[in-house]
DNA sequence: GATCATCCCGGTACTAGAATCCCGGACATG
DNA sequence: CATGTCCGGGATTCTAGTACCGGGATGATC
């Protein structure tokens, strides 16, 4: 076994954190918030969309950086399967 | 263009995040930390060495917290080439 | 209502790389 | 000598990141 296919779990933690990112996004565009970041606004839609499920670390840490979020915090909420993002 | 080859930028963060987990991992055991935050030791290893450098979001979520290392401050602290990590 | 612009979406395709495993070696310690 | 831990290399498989495509929804302008 190499490279284990995603498990359901880091899929799941994939579209809260992609909803997270959307919220905290707000009425910025896509393509604002993406080149701000430095990435592509394909990669930024995918994470938002939880098409990519784990993102790479500096991905997440740019776009956080641009939209003003903690990555402890981001972490918490994404890992905390009590506390649905979308209700909040 | 796809997919472009890690700018050298990207490994030095890599190198220096590795670094990083190395120091504050401490004595502690590569197996014992890697087993801790549910990851391959063969991966920590790889990201201590600086060979793998652009791990996974989750990935250096699970180790930081395993390790009690906040992910701002190490993201701050790979991206802040004037801060050596092995001056500190 | 037709046209144009903007934004978002899903699919496809492709390359470079992450994550894993196995192996052999080095180096201590018991 | 045996055991345990760390190391690099090779190999494998799955995925991230990027680009391009067509399409849908909205809103403004003519």
């Amino acid at each position: 076994m190499v490279r284990l296919p995603l498990a359901p779990e880091e899929i799941e933690r994939g579209k809260r954190l992609g909803a997270l990112l959307r919220l905290a996004r707000g009425p910025r565009s896509i393509l604002d918030v993406a080149l701000d970041a430095r990435v592509s606004p394909e990669t930024l839609r995918k994470i938002e969309t939880g098409r990519v499920a784990t993102p790479a670390f500096s991905t997440v840490a740019a776009v956080t950086g641009v939209l003003g979020l903690s990555l402890d915090e981001v972490w918490a909420q994404v890992t905390a399967p009590a506390d649905d993002v979308s209700r909040v």
